[in-house]
DNA sequence: CTTGTGCCCTGACCGC
DNA sequence: TGCGGTCAGGGCACAA
């Protein structure tokens, strides 16, 4: 569940926690999870850097290393004092050089990633190729550039970490709605003022939501063990059936849309192509400030 | 190229 | 109270 905005939650805690302080020692390592050589590149680095693109964190290392950190659906990081309670599916508990500090990584649903690779390693995997350009900073131009190659939905298109990182299925349907764009339009149908209308419903969306901590559906809880308030300012996701907060029009939910992904749009606000959008409302992408 | 399916995995939830 | 079934979904492999 965690996308862009749980993720730089996550690595703003870590950058104030974890930068600058060294592995001293793994106390604690679970196979499932994380791989042998991936702790012995870790012990005796200092962590110098926490970058985030999308879903994925980037620890840079003293040593050049990277330590690459994906929370999956259920995974958890962060410091904590060294007596703080070991809870179920914690697997990796690792020792810093501040006194009584220990760096976790937990995931029940072993979704995540948690990987150390050299610099040219990480090059390889997570090129431009590989991952595209973070939705907080991608522009306009990149964003209508990337849609116009594929005929894809604009859902699945939206979602697919390649264009663009960072957008997962809760967002998804809020940015989808906010931007009057229903899920099934062909991506490079997309004229330039509904592109323009996804980017800002994009970056807003997820900027407001960063401003709330993020979203705690089911599990999410932040490194400083803080939920999130934005699942109270959803919009669409999880209201199938409901009335429209802007049109009263029931909203809709199917898992055609993206296989398998539950999607839910409002069919008064987000019409299909071909019909026309209705009257504009001047307020309709609904203000988080 | 596209879409669909299934897998990984556990916990929350529902109906009986 | 308990038990089995279903669902949730990020990323990926694979088939059509």
């Amino acid at each position: 569940m965690p996308e862009l905005p749980e993720v730089e939650t996550v690595a703003r805690t870590l950058r104030r926690t974890l930068v600058g302080r060294r592995v001293e020692k793994v106390v604690r390592a679970s196979p499932l999870m994380i791989e042998r050589r991936s702790v012995r590149r870790l012990v005796g680095q200092r962590i110098d850097v926490v970058d985030r693109q999308g879903k994925w964190m980037f620890l840079r290392t003293e040593g050049n290393d990277v330590l690459v950190v994906h929370l999956g659906m259920t995974g958890w990081v962060g410091v904590v004092p060294k007596e703080t309670e070991v809870v179920p599916h914690t697997h990796l508990r690792a020792r810093l050089d501040e006194e009584g500090q220990e760096l976790r990584f937990v995931d029940p649903r072993r979704f995540g990633e948690w990987t150390v690779m050299s610099q040219p390693a990480w090059e390889g995997r997570f090129g431009p190729k590989n991952l595209g350009p973070d939705a907080l900073t991608c522009s306009p131009d990149e964003l209508q550039a990337r849609l116009k190659k594929t005929t894809r939905r604009i859902k699945p298109t939206l979602m697919d970490q390649r264009v663009v990182a960072g957008v997962g299925n809760i967002y998804a349907d809020e940015i989808l709605y906010q931007a009057r764009l229903a899920p099934m339009r062909p991506a490079h149908s997309l004229k330039r003022d509904d592109v323009e209308r996804l980017h800002a419903a994009m970056v807003g969306v997820l900027a407001a939501s960063i401003r709330d901590g993020g979203t705690t559906i089911q599990s999410f809880i932040g490194s400083d063990g803080r939920e999130g308030g934005f699942q109270e300012r959803l919009l669409v996701y999880g209201r199938a059936g409901r009335a429209c907060l802007v049109c009263e029009s029931l909203i809709q939910c199917s898992p055609a849309v993206v296989a398998g992904r539950s999607t839910y749009w409002c069919p008064g606000c987000q019409p299909a192509k071909g019909r026309r959008l209705g009257r504009p409302k001047a307020r309709h992408v609904v203000s988080h400030d």
